[in-house]
DNA sequence: CTCTTGCATTAGTTTAATTAATCCTAAAAC
DNA sequence: GTTTTAGGATTAATTAAACTAATGCAAGAG
């Protein structure tokens, strides 16, 4: 294929769909000789006819049918994608991606505000595990769970992501709780929702080499695979869970939640949010943005859980 | 999408692939200055950006990401379509569509023939009950039953295809079959490969309307939804069959059948060679023709069935 | 601070497609 | 049988477009 036979291929599809070089020509704003010297040039690039010419008639060639078939198709996906690309450009709907569980614990809760501040905005969220590709899926913007900075996509920190020990008011009483070794007692919950198979219980054993804890194995205690049912376990008073800052900070600041203990795990990772280069300016994706953060700021996590 | 604009969609490929217009341009054997001119047109045609232009890199927008991988599927296709055609042109295989009831009975047979005219000749039967359709299927040529003229396809008269009553000799002589209404005695053979749901008995009607019979109904017969099969029950003495010309002339000739009555009812229909148009021309499709050709003339059905 | 690299831009050139006019053929009309 | 007509082929001349080459610019490397 010669890229020079591309336009071609256009006079060719719509003179098959007229079988007449002339009506082609017409549609086409072009003259018939055009016309004929196009399908001419175009046969010989390809080496084969595509059309048998008759007295007064054109007729397809079984090769010319087939091609023709198949850049009918061409051309009407092209044009429905690029008619989507368009689409997607002009559009105020913003999908964001968020993780399941930081979505239920924090976001839910908040998207209210957000909704009173930029009332024209329509924002879908998505709520999803898999690591995000903004080429692959239709995501405008995602908040990742992650490192500093993160392959080519723009980048904002939102909030930092500390693991302590949480449990309900109720449990600590109930089980005297005052300092780590204190947990030897009780059920740990873990959250198993990122390293799943290759070790699941990486920030319970970091928690508990920080705060010196010897003798305690997390491997006894209920798991989970969502951070936010392993929250929502301690907050029923089944245990101590590891709470992350951003899923426990509410239930800590109105007391349904205690931080037993001093002792932080920083992993080092944190909420960020996320969206290609070139969304950075459209509206909607500010306006959520700048919601983002401004949400965080006013309830920001060192605050809560001073 | 602007016709204009097609040859600039290679461009961008390459410049995609490359992630720059230096680089696309060497491949492409343009300056950077096409390159870049080209991208510019594209993207303003297209209403939204493909590149993020920084300092010394170009990156794809996700937008442009998704163009792109949809475009290098297209072409691909599209190449290899094209390939496809020309070696379908280049191609000593000629693959002939045939009723799968004339390929057993009558083709076959004769096949050796063919071979030994024409060693060099790759011919692939492909038996099949469904009316082809050039642009469709795979196919060069054919041997159809219809009338005399079809659609827009080359075609050539083969062999008529005339309609009687068949039995096996031993069968004619048990029975003793001598004239037409003897037949309301024997089990009657059915063949209802066409029309099956429309008149499934019509061409046993239209023989015995023609031989004057009057009393047999068809419908209590045994029926086969293939003209061979239908054959092959006579052969082997399950009654009388409704006999086609080239199916049952081998037979007749030979002795393993037998044409107990006269009357003939000629249907109009004929066995026809078939090819596009364009395909008339190629050297392995004259071959197969001229062999079908003399093949029928050598062993004319008029002659056998005197 | 200078050099290099790579994209953007522009004016000018070159290439290629398009037109317009004519030719040709076969079918339809007369 | 002759004429007319319709539609594709062909050609030289025109026009439009793409491309080049040169320059500018900005950022990162040395």
């Amino acid at each position: 294929m010669n890229k020079a036979s591309l336009p071609f291929l256009h006079t060719f599809v719509v003179a098959a769909k007229h079988l007449s070089f002339t009506k082609a020509a017409h549609e086409l704003f072009l003259t018939q000789g055009a016309v004929s010297q196009q399908i001419r040039q175009l046969e010989q690039r390809l080496g084969f006819a595509l059309f048998l010419r008759y007295h007064r008639s054109l007729e397809l060639t079984s090769m010319g049918a087939r091609l023709a078939l198949h850049l009918r198709h061409m051309f009407s996906d092209l044009d429905g994608l690029i008619e989507e690309l368009r689409e997607e450009r002009d559009s105020n709907i913003i999908t964001l991606s968020v993780m399941p569980s930081l979505a239920t614990r924090w976001l839910m809760p908040r998207l209210g505000r957000l909704q009173e501040r930029y009332p024209g905005l329509q924002l879908r969220i998505q709520a999803n595990d898999r690591e995000v590709n903004f080429t692959r899926d239709r995501i405008d913007a995602a908040i990742i769970h992650s490192h500093l900075h993160t392959g080519s996509a723009y980048t904002m920190p939102l909030l930092m992501d500390k693991v302590f020990p949480v449990c309900s008011p109720a449990f600590a009483e109930q089980n005297q709780l005052h300092e780590p070794s204190d947990l030897v007692r009780v059920p740990l919950i873990n959250d198993d929702s990122e390293w799943r198979f290759f070790s699941p219980y990486a920030e319970w054993e970091a928690w508990l080499a920080k705060a010196n804890v010897k003798g305690v194995r997390p491997s006894r205690s209920m798991s989970f695979n969502r951070g936010d049912l392993a929250v929502q376990a301690a907050l029923s008073g089944q245990g101590v869970a590891l709470g992350r800052t951003p899923l426990v900070m509410d239930d800590i600041r109105e007391g349904r939640l205690l931080k037993p203990f001093d002792e932080i795990y920083d992993n080092g990772h944190m909420y960020l949010f996320a969206c290609p280069n070139e969304f950075r300016e459209r509206e909607p994706i500010q306006q959520v943005l700048s919601w983002l953060i401004s949400e965080c700021q006013s309830y920001a996590p060192e605050e809560a859980l001073a």
